[in-house]
RNA sequence: GGGGUCAUAGCUCAGCUGGUUAGAGCGCUACGUUGACAUCGUAGAGGCCACAGGUUCAAGUCCUGUUGACCCCA
């Protein structure tokens, strides 16, 4: 006989397991050819700080996943790391270098700041991954990777390089998104749109050498500045007399034409809309099919530039105000709207971003979008729920070429080196000392490093060690399932996709399980600005690592958000403590070493139990096959609640407190069973309390973790013997109503008849009637299949198998109880009307499932009886 | 403008490919310290499953439309 605390109390044991799980090497796979690999990359978290809620659900996501499957016998691994997170670093990282000694990026020199970069990595790292360790994660920590650490560099430069021998890298002058504040270009998925209250300015824009002029429409009037040309749509009677004619473009004095493009939407503003090719993606356009000048007019902060003559160095909103001004002192402003519009903003630091033509590095999206897309819409990678496959494919499907180069210094700079003699530009895997093309040792390496992304695509396979032919590449990848937010599946799983195809010609995963947001009790993001985040280590903290992992998962459907209370870990922490005090209920009556089931001589209720048990094995093995794990976690929450706990527990009791040996040892076989095999099944979700009870309980094997993951047992299912039990539970449920309706004090005992009409039935009650004795305060039970041994003055209620009849004169009240009858009756009169009704509809009983009929002739069978019951006590009663 | 999600008990949510008397937890009411657990037990109240049509023997579940909330993309 063992005995535990009294209380779930986590802190006691769970660093101690995680401690006793590393030394035992449980995390690291074998390699082994007679295994299946169940392999997993962790979406690798930044190391700009620590971990926040959203971690805590992902990761813990992933460990279900692998633990299950190792438990399943799979060689299953799980590659942690970090992401370098080039803009988000660089920004904390240089906040952090004002905040210590007021210097800015200016005043220092790149080495400078990469040092201090560097030693942010070091200790953030750390803490992420301890963080991780914390909260359970079966991660292979011998495998950790980080996406700067040589190797992973390695595979960035080597596909940098190949990417531009295929011609699938190039530098070019384009529209790019520039963020002001971070200084650098963005990638259009860096790129947020938010709706901004603006206005929409009509301008006058006179048309030379005569009186007339043409009216646009212009939410930036700033940008006129580097206007070039006004467009109409070619059919716009309005404006077909003035095409190739020339205007004045007004402050600015320069002759621009009138041109014809399709481009323009006539029913917009005034149907004429001027063209600035450098300060607009669809301007470029147009100035590129029009053959028109490109005119820069600002610099990288934001301000104009010599450009825009007298409004040089004003910032742009600034330089907005006074060209108002100035067009309305001139006459020219013929008025202003109110206009809401879409802005972008920069996804990291939230400045509106200005579309600026720029030198930039890009990757040619066509011919790699194209497989992408190929593979999900085969199946070969599906997408947990299915829904996300179409927000894929419509990024995919729209994709524009992707600006890869940022004029930052944290991350992989770029592999080209200029030639300052023949203007050669050399891209090459080793650090060349000279051109490739005219042999000068003149040469510089691009200042600019590479989009995050970059390497963070390369992550399935970088981190199992290409471009090297590894052994993990041979056998673990590809990935069977990544698991990640919705929020990511632009940046990072579309591209791990197409990076794969590319260079592993092979998929990087089967499955991308996607989950939602983590959001606060009122259902708001969690943020920083709003200060209601809420920090995964002070939960387990205060309540434990399986208590967050279990409230974080039960009950949650994937994709959907989730929103996080105390209330919940509470409810979570208690379901613990519950399955702590059960598994205690188990030890303290346990008292060898014996882990066999013995089933010869079972009760009804063991047969029940393992019935329900048998079930469960089955139910979570397939909720967990199809990522069902929130439905997998509260089927396991009520059956050690509602199950195992309420009933069995009670049913064993009797026989525990009894002196039959024999009977003793078979139900306390079963509680063990039973009780094992469920803490395997829930060792996924609460890794650390189902091993510390392991360890305590009669087992074989060093860990649970590595135990054998149940199987559905064929000589373990008594149906026929569950239901047995479960009208005798019936009876049990009825007898207490009643009681509790006459209030019966618990504490007193009262008598109980049950009248039944078939044999089958009077053998099943006579079988439980000490557990109804037990469970329902029962004084004795009297199986009666005489009507006439039943008082008048007594309670009853119609169960399935017969009539509950509780006989306790002082307490009736006589109307009361025929009131309480006749509400009986009509509910079941009308469950008979709705049986009856189905199975006189021809339609039905022809079309519906043979099962459904069965089933509904059953039903009307019970409710039959039952009525006849009910009836009969009423008649006597009122008699 | 295009696409998507959601609307179920007072609150937070489950409800898979249509078939159970529509569920859970919290909250609420009454009773209770029965030898695992008051981080508990027993019993109970509470729902025209947003609205309107349609398909079907059968709709919370499928289709169409309406209203409302949210998200993504341009």
């Amino acid at each position: 006989m063992k005995d535990i605390a009294k209380t779930y109390n986590p802190k006691e044991f769970e660093d101690k397991i995680y401690s006793f799980w590393m030394e035992k090497g449980f995390f690291t796979p074998k390699i082994a050819p007679h295994k299946k690999p169940f392999t997993i990359v962790i979406p690798p978290p930044n190391v700009t700080g620590e971990l926040h809620m959203g971690h805590a659900l992902d990761n813990t996501l992933q460990d279900i996943l692998i633990r299950w499957r190792r438990m399943q016998g799979y060689a299953a691994l799980w590659i942690p790391g970090t992401d370098h997170a080039s803009i988000a670093t660089e920004i904390k990282v240089l906040d952090k270098i004002r905040e210590e000694t007021g210097k800015t990026k200016k005043d220092l020199t790149r080495e400078e700041f990469l040092e201090k970069a560097w030693e942010w990595k070091d200790k953030y790292e750390n803490r992420i991954l301890s963080q991780l360790k914390k909260l359970g994660s079966s991660c292979d920590w011998t495998r950790t990777a980080f996406t700067m650490d040589e190797k992973r560099s390695k595979a960035v430069r080597e596909v940098f390089v190949s990417l531009y021998e295929k011609g699938l890298i190039y530098k070019g002058n384009r529209i790019i998104n520039w963020c002001p504040s971070c200084n650098t270009a963005l990638s259009d998925a860096e790129v947020e749109h938010k709706e901004h209250k603006g206005h929409l300015w009509y301008i006058k824009y006179p048309v030379k050498g005569e009186e007339d002029y043409v009216v646009i429409a212009t939410t930036r009037p700033e940008t006129m500045l580097g206007d070039v040309a006004v467009a109409v749509h070619p059919e716009d009677e309005r404006y077909k007399h003035l095409i190739g004619k020339t205007l004045i473009l007004p402050l600015v004095g320069r002759e621009i034409p009138v041109i014809a493009d399709e481009y323009v939407d006539p029913s917009f503003g005034t149907g004429a809309v001027k063209v600035t090719p450098a300060h607009d993606p669809n301007d470029f356009e147009i100035g590129v099919r029009h053959n028109l000048p490109f005119i820069n007019i600002m610099n990288e902060n934001a301000t104009i530039n010599e450009n825009g003559g007298k409004y040089e160095g004003l910032d742009r909103y600034e330089a907005r105000e006074k060209i108002v001004k100035d067009l309305e002192e001139q006459g020219l402003l013929l008025k202003v709207e109110e206009h809401v519009h879409n802005v972008g903003h920069c996804y990291r630091c939230d400045t509106v971003v200005e579309p600026l033509l720029s030198e930039q590095w890009f990757v040619k999206m066509e011919p790699l979008a194209k497989p992408a897309l190929q593979v999900v819409k085969e199946g070969k990678i599906k997408f947990v729920p299915e829904r996300f496959e179409k927000i894929y494919t419509n990024w995919l499907e729209n994709i524009k070429d992707w600006c890869i180069s940022r004029q930052l210094w944290w991350g992989h700079r770029i592999p080209a080196w200029y030639c300052e003699d023949c203007g050669h530009v050399t891209v090459s895997r080793e650090d060349p000392v000279k051109c490739e093309a005219c042999g000068s040792t003149n040469i510089h390496q691009d200042e600019n490093v590479l989009d995050t992304w970059f390497s963070s695509a390369l992550w399935p396979f970088s981190t199992m060690g290409w471009p090297e032919e590894t052994e993990d590449l041979k056998y673990f990848y590809p990935t069977d399932v990544l698991v990640t937010g919705y929020d990511i599946i632009f940046f990072w799983v579309a591209r791990m996709i197409f990076m794969s195809l590319e260079f592993m010609k092979e998929i990087p995963f089967k499955y991308v399980l996607i989950h939602g947001l983590v959001r606060d009790a009122l259902g708001r993001k969690m943020s920083k600005s709003l200060g209601n985040g809420i920090d995964p280590l002070e939960v387990i903290e205060k309540y434990g690592a399986d208590t967050l992992r279990f409230t974080l998962v039960i009950g949650n459907a994937p994709g959907n958000d989730m929103r996080f209370s105390w209330e919940k870990v509470e409810h979570s922490r208690n379901f613990a403590n519950k399955l702590w005090n059960a598994s205690r209920y188990v030890l303290l009556n346990l008292d060898e070493n014996d882990t066999n089931l013995y089933i010869d001589n079972l009760t009804l209720a063991d047969k029940w139990i393992l019935t329900r048990y048998n079930n469960i094995v089955k139910e979570v093995t397939d909720n967990l096959e199809k990522f069902e794990l929130g439905v997998a976690a509260s089927k396991l929450y009520d059956f050690v609640w509602s199950e195992f706990c309420d009933w069995y527990i009670e049913l064993s009791k009797p026989v525990l407190y009894s002196d039959n040996e024999e009977a003793k040892k078979v139900t306390k076989s079963v509680l063990r069973y039973v009780l094992d095999n469920t803490l395997r099944l829930l060792h996924p979700f609460m890794p650390f309390i189902t091993e510390e009870i392991w360890q305590n309980l009669p087992h074989e094997g060093e860990s649970i973790m590595v135990a054998e993951w149940p199987k559905y047992r064929e000589d373990l299912d008594f149906e026929e013997d569950a239901k047995k039990a479960e009208i005798i539970m019936e009876a049990i449920r009825a007898i207490r109503n009643i009681r509790a309706e006459a209030n019966v004090s618990p504490s007193k005992k009262a008598k109980v008849i049950i009248a039944v009409e078939k044999e089958e039935h009077e053998k099943i009650f006579e079988s439980g009637k000490n557990y109804i004795m037990k469970l329902a305060g029962a004084s004795e039970v009297a199986i009666e299949r005489n009507r006439g041994n039943i008082p008048q003055k007594a309670m009853s209620a119609a169960i399935s198998a017969g009539l509950v009849v509780v006989p306790l004169e002082e307490l009736i009240d006589l109307e009361e109880e025929i009131k309480r009858l006749e509400e009986e009756r009509e509910k079941v009169l009308k469950e008979i009307e709705r049986a009856q009704g189905l199975l006189n509809n021809e339609n039905f009983v022809k079309k519906a499932l043979e099962k459904v009929v069965n089933a509904e002739r059953e039903k009307l069978e019970k409710y039959t009886a039952m009525l006849k019951n009910i009836e009969e006590r009423l008649s006597l009663l009122n008699s």
